[in-house]
RNA sequence: GGGUAGGUGGCCGAGUGGCUAAAGGCGACAGACUGUAAAUCUGUUCUCGAGAGGGUACGGUGGUUCGAAUCCACCCCUGCCCA
């Protein structure tokens, strides 16, 4: 199985320019492809985990891949896909954003002279001088074909400023730019990219007469046809610090029934063959799955013994009581007790199960917070540092624990 | 620049002077049932407070009023129409 019929085989191509052609360049190693990642946080998260992997697969072919930081096109703000304006980020955010993407991408993608190389738009987007763009690149643009992309014509009953309107124009110039200067013939991204490729594609041909390639990639979306990696809490993040491999792990645990084998073949680097096999697998075999694509996917992103240690917590957790060693902990301090106690209410929140008092209040009368393994209901339960030592495990709902520890 | 319709809680959306911490829906969270799934049913859903009660809040700033999401002025933002 050649490269292109596996990423198809995994439900990863969504659109291309030219199957034909990018067939041959990716399995023979000819693309020399560009994947943009804008620094709009501090953190990567499930959805640029994709393209990173597809990065990685193509790299594995043979193919040599440019990793695009947008810390010019950052200052802009795709609109794609937005039902309102970005808020705009200082210069000084951007470039933080920057720096922890390039950070975490060491960790996915080789980079060196023969193998991945890395770039940033803020080197030739910042300098450009506004009428010479104008001239240059805006005369290559139809504002009326512009207006007909999808990403705009959703905009259009809410509004769409004008610098966000721009932002096709930077992508399509990024790509013109790695194709003068990097010898790029191919660019990858999210499908809510596919207009903004095109118009890098139309725009090189225009100015240069070569042909540039384009393919999308699937959003990994679920059954109800929303965007996954994303929780009541925000995104999850491949970052450990914003969430923590256990987190991780719990969120592909948990995922529906109807996505599990989508998200093995999208997200995994498991042969086909086995996947194909797990696919017959009987329906009670469902749990297995799933403890396969989190482990799997925690694997890739924090590593093994990461993964190790979730898995095992999880097992601990859900099937009786085990020790508590690699729950996640709360840290508690003295300056959060009075007179040597901590009230119930209050550790609810160090624990991060809710954000207010009131929250806190609610969960606990409606009986869903449990103190080792006792359900706890009354608001003016007390634990004393004493008992915090020892260490208290707090679970919110079915799946959620914390242990709380004096520090 | 002119005209016009708007801006309400995470989102949608009722609400035209006190009965409004603000209907209803969605979402989210918890409980029941399950398989750490889905569906369904029940409850909750600004914040502080053990509670009584307090504090904030209907784009912003001022004003009218005993009392304003609701009335007035100015400003900001958005849609639509015209230039």
């Amino acid at each position: 199985m050649n490269i292109f019929e596996e990423l198809q085989a995994r439900g990863l191509i969504a659109q291309v320019t030219d199957d034909k052609e990018i067939k041959d360049l990716i399995n023979n190693g000819g693309a020399r492809f560009y994947i943009g990642f804008d620094p709009t946080a501090d953190s990567l998260h499930v959805g640029h985990f994709m393209a990173l992997c597809l990065m990685k697969r193509l790299q594995m072919a043979g193919n040599k891949p440019v990793v695009l930081i947008g810390g010019g096109t950052g200052y802009i703000g795709d609109p794609s896909g937005r039902s309102d304006m970005r808020s705009m980020m200082t210069p000084e955010t951007i470039q933080h954003n920057c720096d922890c993407f390039r950070k975490q991408m060491e960790r996915f993608i080789e980079f060196g002279d023969d193998k991945a190389i890395m770039v940033n738009n803020a080197d030739w987007l910042l300098g450009l001088n506004y009428i010479e763009l104008l001239r240059e690149v805006g005369a290559c643009f139809s504002v009326n074909n512009m207006l007909r992309a999808e990403c705009y014509k959703q905009r259009m009953e809410k509004g769409l400023s004008f610098l966000e309107f721009n932002y096709m124009i930077m992508q399509a110039y990024d790509f013109y730019h790695l194709h003068q200067n990097y010898g790029c013939n191919m660019q990858f991204g999210g499908d809510d990219q596919w207009s903004n490729m095109l118009a890098g594609t139309e725009l090189i041909r225009k100015k240069t007469g070569d042909d540039a390639y384009a393919m999308t990639i699937t959003l990994l979306m679920n059954s109800e046809g929303k965007k996954m990696g994303k929780t009541a809490k925000g995104a999850v993040w491949l970052d450990p610090n914003k969430t923590s491999p256990f987190e991780f792990y719990q969120y592909w645990r948990n995922v529906d029934d109807a996505d599990v084998m989508k998200c093995i073949k999208m997200l995994t680097f498991l042969p086909m063959e086995q996947i194909e096999d797990m696919e017959k697998w009987e329906d009670n075999r469902i749990n297995e799955k799933k403890e396969i694509l989190a482990h799997e996917l925690t694997e890739l992103v924090h590593g093994k013994e990461e993964a190790d240690k979730a898995q095992k917590s999880a097992h601990e957790l859900f099937s009786g009581t085990g020790n508590s060693e690699n729950m996640p902990k709360a840290e508690i301090t003295s300056d959060d007790l009075f007179e040597d106690k901590i009230s119930i209410v209050k550790l609810v929140v160090k624990c991060g199960f809710a954000s207010s008092n009131g929250e806190a209040k609610r969960l606990i009368q409606q009986n869903g917070i449990t103190v080792n393994d006792e359900v706890v209901n009354a608001l003016d339960k007390t634990y004393t540092s004493a008992e915090l030592k020892e260490g208290l495990i707090i679970r919110k709902g079915k799946k959620h624990f914390k242990k709380a520890v004096m520090v």
